[in-house]
DNA sequence: GCTCGCGGTCGACAATGTCGAACCTGATCG
DNA sequence: CGATCAGGTTCGACATTGTCGACCGCGAGC
């Protein structure tokens, strides 16, 4: 493959900095990280300016994340198929599970939020459209991992980052966990992710069998799960159902 | 100014374009549309697509913006001040108004929704943040044209859009409301961006004056005007209350 | 089956972005 | 109060880098 654009590559990579830590960042900062000459990077992102994916601070010079982005996240919104086609069935399985639902999809060694409905008697809402999720402690990342050997192959080789005492940090574990997930169909998580907080998901998959997403019902261990700790086979069921009707319905239509 | 990188300026267009009608567009439509040769545009859309701010229809080749934007631009909304100190403020604002609240800002010709709270009462509503609206029909817009003298200016050379049979469409009618604007210090519109629709905002300072952003809130016009068909004097007050308690919000702290 | 329109490729050319040293400004500190 | 530092910014020579337009291959439609 000839010729990728080193200066376009170079100022994505700033977005993706200054997208981290979301806060200020400092010119010296964004040239260190990315190994540039500081006047390299200083005419980047002039140009970014300009464009305004990147403003900066009148008084302390530091740059942050600009205003067209916001604009364009959401024009990605409104185009994605995945999502279009799976906001009724994800209304409907929040209504019928009683629980928030999310719809992921792998993103740069993350599951991405496109979609999120809130708890039904829920009114405190922190939106998650457009969060970052790790891939081995959420239900949604272990179905993305498990129906994708290259994403599981590399998760696996880096580091597992452990968030609660629960969260599967081995290699060999999250392998046996996504096997798991292969036979049954669906995946699951409890206090991996968030203390008292459980998940389930299933595999949204285009036409072809490719998974390309999941879905997911997510809320406090005891909505989830039964006594036993294991997710109530009814929210299974519930969550399976919904996966299947976005699956048909990406299939279906243009 | 010396060496705005063309490449990255290309990008972004191209970008921007493919926001614009949410579809997906062809690459000798994008070529076309930017003046490029086939074969420069096709290596910045393939440079696009690396870094995922891109993604390609595998059946029809067509372009369509990628799903790394979408987080770029939710982070873009975790860093903006404005909106962070306002959310407390917008919500006190529709509880109070009963309304529902939308703060804008300006980019590129049109006001952008970074904060958006549902009327209190109302379940099913479109999430309206990150979408671009007019200046010139909007109560929102109509504030940040008050105040900014170049953007007004711009704004009335350009074609002021018809919306509905009461969009304001020449010049010096804007002109007028604008003046009228500043003196009372808040912007009101009905049923000119859409029938049955109106709306009240104020406008948002930093420390000096300048106007950052607006505040506002909209609902049928029967919720918003009295019988004379002017803003309920009551509204026009919660509006401006809130509008500088957030201004108040950017002064203090970090 | 020919042609058109589409996305994709290739290689020569020089315009283009890169680089690093030097500059400026404001804050910090002896 | 002057020196020093750390930040962002400017500048111009150099050659790397992106650009360009002609050329493929393919599928759809006549």
């Amino acid at each position: 493959m000839p010729g990728p654009i080193q200066s376009i590559e170079r100022a994505a990579a700033m977005l993706r900095l200054l997208a981290r830590g979301s806060g200020h960042h400092g010119l010296a900062e964004i040239s260190a990280s990315l190994g540039l000459p500081k006047g390299t990077a200083h005419g980047i992102l002039r140009t970014l300016q300009r464009v305004e994916f990147v403003e900066q601070d009148q008084t302390t010079g530091r740059y942050r994340l600009g205003a067209a982005l916001l604009h364009l996240g959401t024009s990605y919104l409104d185009a994605n198929e995945l999502r279009s086609r799976s906001i009724n069935w994800a209304d409907t399985l929040a209504a019928r599970s009683g629980q928030e639902v999310r719809i992921g999809m792998h993103l740069d060694g993350a599951v991405l939020v496109v979609h999120h409905v809130f708890r039904p008697d829920d009114t405190m809402q922190t939106l998650g459209i457009g969060a970052m999720l790790p891939l081995h402690a959420t239900a949604l990342g272990k179905v993305l991992l498990a129906y994708d050997a290259d994403l599981s192959a590399t998760t696996r080789r880096r580091e597992l980052t452990s968030l609660t005492r629960r969260t599967i940090v081995t290699p060999a574990a999250l392998e046996r966990v996504l096997v798991q997930v292969r036979t049954r169909g669906w995946a699951s998580e409890a206090e991996e992710f968030m203390p008292g907080e459980a998940s389930i998901a299933a595999p949204i998959r285009v036409p072809g069998g490719l998974v390309v997403g999941a879905i997911g019902i997510s809320g406090a261990v005891d909505r989830i799960c039964d006594s036993a700790s294991r997710p109530k086979p009814a929210l299974v069921e519930d969550v399976s159902f919904a996966a299947d009707a976005v699956s048909r319905a990406l299939t279906t239509g243009s």
